[in-house]
DNA sequence: TCGTAACCGAGACGGTACGTCTGGTCTTTTT
DNA sequence: AAAAAGACCAGACGTACCGTCTCGGTTACGA
């Protein structure tokens, strides 16, 4: 699963017959709420270096148990709390050109990384997800993943318009389009500006039709 | 001058004039060598999250105001200790083509950050960019930069031979390129293979030419 | 009433009349039953100062609620789980005599407190005691005060053989050997030997004859 | 030693030779004294139940590794502050009857512990012994044991004088003097009055005079 | 026979305190 | 003036229990 989130009830996962009695006391979604909303007022606040768990505990109103049963670090908390924002801000352009859907979704991205508080949060997480194995992997299930399917329908929509060859790589499409992007967020060695969106662009699509 | 590094003497810089008298007891190269010894070991061993300057002290024999007299954090420490191997592990190829220059490089940076202990310790060094502003310029003035004006030789040499666009924008290039390289490092979605650098090199020099 | 053991039934306390309608589920002799064996267990165990009340349960199987229904705390639990083994083996000596009475019921304190489980529980009970009012209470009224009464019977019987004086203060005499014994167990200074016992019923009696 | 406090420097104990050099920065008596001041404040208050180390540091304003540091336990801490003010309460009367002496050092005894705070806070103290081994340790040895050396020394003088016999067994006779004194404290199941102590002496000295 | 009251096990809840760890600083003596 | 040593304050860590609460369900009585 990898999700960072921790499944209510001990109880071993069942994988079908009845919908399980449900034991105990069910966890509270207030308590829930509480939790993300504090997270994400003190990541904004910040950032996930200054993010403690007893903090958004104590914000939250809320027992650091109660914390700890839901997430199994601080990262992944973090990560939820990211994800009810930048969910979302990530569209599906069809325009019609392969050239223009790739712009439209960088140009988004860019925009949500430099425009909001995403930028240095979605910076942080991966830099999280260095030193924690659980968030590194629910980083790449819930985003890397999700995101890079999303843009891989653009492609394909390509393909069948004959834009690009089948047998394109699409990986490695993505990887030089929204590595280049995420280098100048990590290293900030340059700004993302628009014009570094159409450059990237226009060089990929370029290499795309030239490959 | 950002290099993490504490110059000797509390005293005001001198710009010129004679050599600067030194008072009071002289750093202890030997003290130095320690602690680089015992900071390279402790981030072979456990990584840069698990190394703590009071374990680098303790390795080293030293006390812990020796190393904060040197050093401004854990990560300019690193730094150092990480570029006394990383330094010189990357060439500047000179084969006559760009694609063959491009691969070069690509397949030795690639290489170091498989074979070695390089690739974890250098992507949690931008992990603690992120939270270390001191480390990051560090990181930037003494890793990206240095890199990237050796491999945009490499570009001044394929213009010069015509091979591509005088007025090509050097900086996306090498963000495509290592961009796409440093993605799949840290998000450890893709493996960083042989055939990854070959598809990376062809797609970057074939927008090149297109463009 | 001070007993520690909480009545069933929330009802208010009737004084007389008919013998109470008593409504609703009763309580599982079962579970009273678990609960008590699995805090012997515990106690004998790691003592009162490591049982506690969610191991209780837990091993009892038993929800935490179900004890706390039932006792007000840790301590009065542990006195009910303590008295079930104790009562009983405090004899009532009846020997002729009030010296050698006064040995019998010395020895066989002492030999439940050095050849059983019971020493060290029952210290940790006089120290909980300590912090816990309402075992206080308990510890006097169902311990303290049942022994002593019984210990009385034979300074009566030694006053009606004309032994000793009609007027002495039993109090005393009991505070005297016992105390010292206490003393004794809770400081652990010295052991609780059988010589020990000899004296110290010889020079209670010898005080009692001469005072 | 086992006096619970733990000495300075990590050193290896030295049992003889120059006075030992004494390295690094030397522990800050004003700490020492904040801490015990705080101590005693917070036993004073809430009694050593209620005593938390990091109460004590939040209000000594030092940090809890401080006391850690100097400590072992809660206990040991609390013997310090207690001892502070109920060491030099005990007096070593020397009237020249063993009746007024002994008398005098329970009155003493009974004074303190019925006048002042020391009387919950020693109950507490032996309370907390039966659950700290260290602090039992360090218990008898730092206060039962010097208290009992005080009072043989009563005994003494009354052989010396003839008063009582020779071989006269010390512990025995202040078990039931002092164990019957405890007893009350402890169990509470009587006051600790003047009469009790007068009695008590009668019968203790009645005791040695026949046997 | 049904409703209602009190019980049951499970487990989540808000808290407190634990003892440890590390960070970065400060204070000794020694070189 | 720098060195090694080690104590200093601060504060977060993750855990253990506390005593309470909220579920779904059970058991007995009395209407």
């Amino acid at each position: 699963m990898a999700d960072g989130r921790i499944p209510a009830s001990g109880h071993i996962v069942r994988e079908a017959g009845p919908p399980a009695p449900r034991r105990g006391r069910p966890r509270s979604a207030q308590a829930d709420r509480a939790i993300m909303d504090a997270a994400a007022e003190v990541l904004a606040e910040r950032g996930l270096a200054g993010m403690s768990i007893e903090e958004v505990a104590a914000r939250a109103g809320v027992g650091k148990t109660t914390i700890y049963r839901r997430w199994t670090s601080r990262g992944t908390l973090a990560l939820d709390a990211f994800l009810a924002e930048f969910q979302g801000q990530q569209p599906l352009p069809d325009t019609g050109s392969l050239h223009d859907d790739l712009l439209a979704a960088l140009r988004a991205w860019i925009r949500s990384v430099t425009g909001t508080s995403a930028g240095p949060i979605l910076a942080s997480l991966i830099a999280e997800a260095q030193r924690d194995p659980g968030l590194a992997a629910s980083w790449r299930g819930r985003v890397v993943e999700r995101l890079r399917d999303q843009h891989k329908i653009m492609l394909d929509r390509a393909v069948a318009r004959g834009e690009i060859a089948a047998g394109t790589d699409y990986d490695v499409v993505l990887d030089l389009m929204f590595g280049a992007a995420y280098h100048r967020l990590l290293q900030g060695h340059q700004p993302l500006t628009d014009k570094f969106a159409r450059q990237v662009v226009d060089y990929v699509v370029a290499g795309l039709k030239r490959a």
